[in-house]
DNA sequence: TCTGGGGTCCTAGGACCC
DNA sequence: TCTGGGGTCCTAGGACCC
């Protein structure tokens, strides 16, 4: 999709539309831009710039904090358009999806023909532009909907994938960052193109398995981690993590132990929605200075409840966190995750104590369906006054937001974010 | 410039076992 | 006293993606 959020959020607000807008936040926000329309881009804005920066190059700029539920239900809209075009979807991520169109040429005909009336099809039931790339590898059709935006529709031919790839930058290849990037430059390597004319046998000990990988995807193979799974094959998720940045940094305590009781339960509900049973959490600590620690512990019985992750959770902090330190960061993952049996033996050594838990977890998640993640909590999390602002609660009680909340709510309603500085 | 949040994959060292 | 080889699991950190 082209410039998915921006996009969402012109159909809400038409005037909106050919303006520099940018997605994810507040100008004065900690936090990075999640989409720029193009006309922001023009000022040199792009998705991850830091919002501060964002707002230096584009002053006149509007920032949209963004709808969650909005791109939610888009997406589903999106992903119906393409069910008709292939069985096989794969959604990449929030607005990319492949599609494995072998054998469906007698019902839609030719690649090029089909891709146009996919494309004719996405606009009239979304109202939103995409870009199509067709190839013989996800890798090839990445690239060449890359190229084909804004809008657009790129066919490479089969035998064709080597000449199209090789006048294009290493830095073009999914997977080549910055830092891989920069080891290939020093090396003299600028193109595809020069990538593919090295000895396979060199980029495997220069690089390792990934040096292997990149050979091959200089000549438009998929090849190593995601790349070798089919489209559309069902991969199992192997963490779930939550993690917080506050406004200011802070080293009080308390606030820090209510935060990660918070991110903690988040972390313990998505388990119970999944059927997920984690061995083990981890723990994420980001100082003042950017400096960034992870601590790992793994139990002896996988779990999924808010109580035990921030047990482990909070015992990981009271032990590596440098006392009063500030702390800019905290985030809380559970993963090496079991199949439910393993609970169920759990159950079956302290039947009433873990039940009784088990039990009292579902009402809360129930109550948190049907009035917003901060109507109920275990009760460290209420400490710190935090939760006084709602969280994600269109619904939430009026009459508490500070002047500064105030003045943020004369531009466009805020539907997330904003956990903290309570009333 | 001042750096989000949610993920995946890879590397590397050490503990531990046979 | 000077110490193999193979395997698995755990932990920490970092590159990368959107």
């Amino acid at each position: 999709m082209d410039a998915f959020f921006v996009s969402v959020e012109e159909l809400f607000d038409p005037s909106l539309k050919g303006k520099p807008v940018v997605v994810g936040g507040q100008r004065d926000e900690r936090g990075v831009v999640s989409a720029a329309s193009y006309a922001a881009r023009r000022f040199g804005v792009h998705s991850a710039m830091p919002l501060r920066t964002a707002a230096k190059l584009c002053p006149q700029a509007i920032f949209v904090n963004g709808h969650p539920e909005r791109y939610r239900e888009y997406l589903h809209k999106v992903h119906e358009v393409l069910g008709h075009f292939s069985p096989l979807v794969e959604m990449a991520s929030v607005d990319e999806a492949y599609l494995d169109m072998t054998g469906t040429e007698r019902l839609h005909g030719r690649p090029l023909r089909s891709a146009h009336r996919l494309h004719a099809e996405m606009k009239s039931a979304t109202q939103l532009n995409c870009s199509i790339g067709i190839g013989t590898s996800r890798l090839v059709a990445k690239v060449s909907s890359a190229k084909a935006k804004p809008n657009g529709v790129l066919w490479i031919l089969p035998g064709e994938e080597a000449k199209f790839l090789a006048p294009l930058a290493v830095g073009d290849i999914p997977g080549v960052g910055k830092v891989m990037e920069e080891k290939l430059h020093a090396i003299g390597i600028e193109k595809v193109g020069d990538l593919a004319r090295m000895e396979e046998r060199d980029l495997e000990e220069r690089f390792g398995k990934w040096g292997l990988a990149l050979a091959g995807k200089s000549r438009g193979e998929d090849a190593g981690g995601w790349f070798d799974t089919a489209v559309g094959e069902n991969v199992d998720a192997k963490s779930m993590s939550h993690e917080h940045t506050f406004n200011e940094d802070t080293g009080d305590a308390e606030r820090l132990q209510s935060t990660l009781m918070r991110l903690s339960e988040m972390v313990g509900r998505r388990l119970r929605e999944a059927g997920y049973f984690a061995r083990t959490i981890q723990l994420k600590l980001r100082y003042k200075d950017f400096s960034t620690i992870t601590r790992a512990h793994s139990l002896d019985e996988p779990t999924q409840m808010d109580n035990r992750i921030f047990e482990e959770a909070r015992h990981l902090f009271l032990t590596n966190w440098k006392e009063g330190a500030a702390v800019r960061l905290l985030g809380v993952q559970a993963s090496n995750f079991e199949s439910g049996t393993m609970g169920a033996q759990l159950d079956l050594l302290e039947p009433s104590r873990d039940e009784r838990w088990r039990k009292a977890l579902a009402a809360a998640d129930h109550v948190r369906d049907k009035f917003g993640e901060a109507a109920i909590g275990l009760a460290r999390g209420m400490k710190g006054g935090f939760r006084e602002r709602v969280h994600e609660n269109p619904a939430a009680p009026p009459g508490r937001s500070t002047a500064r909340q105030r003045s943020e709510l004369s531009g466009p309603p805020r539907s997330h974010g904003g956990t903290e500085e309570g009333g």
